[in-house]
DNA sequence: CGGTGGGACGATAGCGTCCCACCGGTGCTCTATT
C-alpha cells in the first residue's frame, strides 16, 4: 500500500514539486487503491501528472485513450522530453510494418497512446488483453458522453474493451462534466464503483458577459470593439468555418492584430503552425470552430468570445475555460442575436437521422448507406444488433436532449440574475459562488459604459491544504 | 431539419408566389486509385 508520504516523495523526486495541486492527491490515493476514478479537474490542474506519477509506482503498461492524434503525439513528445523512451502512439499514422512491430512487442512499452477506434479493433484489443496493465487512462473522458452517441460511436465500446482487458484500474480525466455527464460516462463504461474527484468548475478570474446584438452587422461591430479593447491573446469561437475565415480577414484588415482562422478545413500542417505561433505569441487572435481547443496549453489567453451559439452550457464552460489559466483577469463574452440558436439546432438535426428517414429505411425504401451523413453512425448501431425501432427512439431522445441543452443556454443568456450563479447552479454547485458578483448582470454599469473590467487579485494555485505532510511524517516516524 | 437566396413564372409594367438548391461542426481508420 502506497501512503501519502510516498506519493509526495515521488512527486519531489521525479517532478520537482513540493506540493500537490488541488484534487491531485485524492485522485492518486484512489488510483493507488486500485479504484476506478473519475477526476473532474479544471484546465491547468495538472492532469497528466495523475498517470505519470503512478507510472513510477506501478508495474505494467499504462494505456492512454485519447480522442485526437495531435494530443497523443503531443503527450508522446512530452514524455520523451522527460527521458521516457518506452512510449508509442498506436495509430493509423504508423506504417503497416511498424504497427505489426508494435503489436508484437506490446510488453516493451511503458506507455501506449491509442484512439478508441484503434482500441476497438479486434487485433489491438486481443493484443492488449494479453498484457499486464498498470492503468487504463481515458483522457478527455467527456467525449464518451459528448461525442460517442452521435459522432464517434467507438467511444461506446470502451466499456466492452475495459472488460476484455480484464478490468484494469481505470482513470477518467476531464475538465468539465456536470453530474449528469459524469453519471453518463460511468454508465456508458458500465463502471459501478467509481471514486469521483470533483473540483468546482468556477473560474473566479473569468468575467462573464452576454451582449445582445440586433443584427449580424452590429455583432461584427461589437466584436471589433471588444477585440480592440482587450489585451492581446484571444480566441473567438464560431459555428461556421466560412464565417470564421471571413471574420479573421475582417479583423486582420481592421486592426493591427495578427489573426488566423482555425478549423477542420485548414490543412493539418497549417493548423499545427497556427497553434505553435499562437503559443509563441506570434499570433494574437484565433478565429476558430470547435476544432480548436483540446490540449491547448496556453496560460495567458485573456478572452474567449463566442460569435455563435454554443450547443450546450457544458461546451460553453469548456471553451471559456481556456481563458485566464494564469489566474489573471480574463473575460468570456457571448454575442447573441435573437435566432442564433437555430444554427445550433440545425447542426444537431442533420447529425441525427430524421424519423422520416428511418421510416423510409425500415420500409426498405432506402438502404442504410444511402442515408448520407447519417450512414456511418446508423450502420454502426445496426452492426451492433440494434433494431431500427430502438435506433429511432434513441435518436429522438438525443434530439430532445439537444433541444433541452439549447434551452438551457438560452436561459443563461436571458437570466437577469448573476451569470456565475446560474452556471454554478446548472452544474450542481448552488451557493458556491465567490462573494463578488463578477459578471455583466451584476456589473452592468462597468461593463456597458466603458468595458473596464473590475480588478481582482490573480489567484495562485493553492497548495493542497487537506494534507499536512510534516505532521503526517511525525505521526509515522516519531 | 429549417432557413434563405435566387431564378422562373405569371399576369401586366412593379411585384407576388412558388419551388428548388444550398448550407451548417467536431475525427478516427481503411481502401483503392493516382
Amino acid at each position: 500500500m502506497v501512503n501519502d508520504a510516498k506519493l509526495l516523495a515521488t512527486l519531489r523526486q521525479h517532478f520537482g514539486f513540493n506540493a500537490f495541486r488541488p484534487g491531485q492527491l485524492a485522485t492518486l490515493r484512489s488510483i493507488m487503491a486500485q479504484q476506478d476514478t473519475l477526476a473532474i479537474l479544471p484546465t491547468g490542474a495538472g492532469k497528466t501528472l495523475l498517470y505519470q506519477l503512478p507510472a513510477y509506482l506501478l508495474k505494467g503498461t499504462i494505456i492512454v485513450v485519447s480522442p485526437l492524434l495531435s494530443l497523443m503525439q503531443d503527450q508522446e513528445n512530452r514524455l520523451r522530453l522527460r527521458g521516457e523512451k518506452r512510449v508509442v502512439v498506436l495509430s493509423s499514422l504508423l506504417t503497416m510494418s511498424e504497427r505489426i512491430h508494435v503489436l508484437t512487442h506490446l510488453n516493451s512499452y511503458h506507455y501506449i497512446f491509442v484512439s478508441p477506434e484503434m482500441l476497438a479493433r479486434q487485433d489491438v484489443e486481443e493484443g492488449l488483453a494479453r498484457m499486464k496493465l498498470a492503468l487504463l487512462v481515458i483522457d478527455e473522458a467527456h467525449c464518451i458522453s459528448q461525442w460517442g452517441p452521435d459522432f464517434r460511436p467507438e467511444y461506446l465500446l470502451l466499456g466492452r474493451v475495459i472488460r476484455s482487458l480484464g478490468h484494469p484500474t481505470t482513470l477518467m480525466l476531464t475538465a468539465t462534466a456536470s453530474r449528469r455527464v459524469a453519471d453518463d460516462i460511468c454508465q456508458k463504461l458500465s463502471l459501478t464503483h467509481v471514486t469521483r474527484v470533483v473540483r468546482s468548475i468556477d473560474r473566479p478570474n473569468i468575467f462573464l458577459a452576454v451582449e445582445q446584438c440586433d443584427s449580424q452587422d452590429e455583432k461584427q461591430g461589437q466584436l471589433l470593439r471588444l477585440v480592440k479593447k482587450f489585451d492581446r491573446s484571444g480566441v473567438i469561437y464560431f459555428s461556421s468555418r466560412k464565417i470564421a475565415s471571413e471574420v479573421a480577414n475582417f479583423l486582420a484588415n481592421q486592426t493591427k492584430l495578427r489573426v488566423a482562422a482555425y478549423h477542420a478545413g485548414v490543412a493539418s500542417i497549417d493548423r499545427y503552425r497556427i497553434q505553435q505561433q499562437f503559443m509563441q505569441e506570434k499570433l494574437d487572435v484565433i478565429c476558430a470552430t470547435s476544432a480548436f481547443g483540446m490540449g491547448i496549453d496556453k496560460n495567458n489567453i485573456r478572452y474567449v468570445i463566442h460569435y455563435h451559439f454554443p450547443p450546450s452550457l457544458t461546451s460553453y464552460v469548456q471553451e471559456i475555460g481556456r481563458a485566464g489559466r494564469d489566474g489573471k483577469q480574463s473575460a468570456a463574452v457571448l454575442l447573441y442575436s435573437p435566432g442564433d440558436e437555430q444554427l445550433a439546432l440545425n447542426l444537431k438535426a442533420v447529425e441525427l437521422p430524421s424519423v422520416a428517414m428511418m421510416n423510409a429505411y425500415r420500409k426498405h425504401q432506402v438502404a442504410a448507406n444511402a442515408l448520407g451523413r447519417n450512414a456511418t453512425i446508423l450502420t454502426f448501431y445496426l452492426d451492433h444488433g440494434w433494431q431500427p425501432e430502438r435506433i429511432v427512439a434513441y435518436f429522438q431522445q438525443r434530439w430532445q436532449l439537444a433541444q433541452r441543452q439549447v434551452q438551457e443556454m438560452l436561459a443563461y443568456i436571458r437570466t437577469g440574475q448573476c451569470k456565475r450563479e446560474f452556471m454554478l447552479t446548472a452544474f450542481g454547485e448552488p451557493g458556491k459562488k465567490q462573494p463578488v458578483n463578477w459578471c455583466c448582470s451584476a456589473d452592468q454599469k462597468a461593463w456597458q459604459e466603458d468595458l473596464v473590467l473590475p480588478v481582482i487579485q490573480p489567484t495562485r494555485f493553492p497548495v493542497e491544504n487537506d494534507f499536512d505532510w510534516q505532521k503526517r511524517l511525525r505521526q509515522l516516524f516519531f
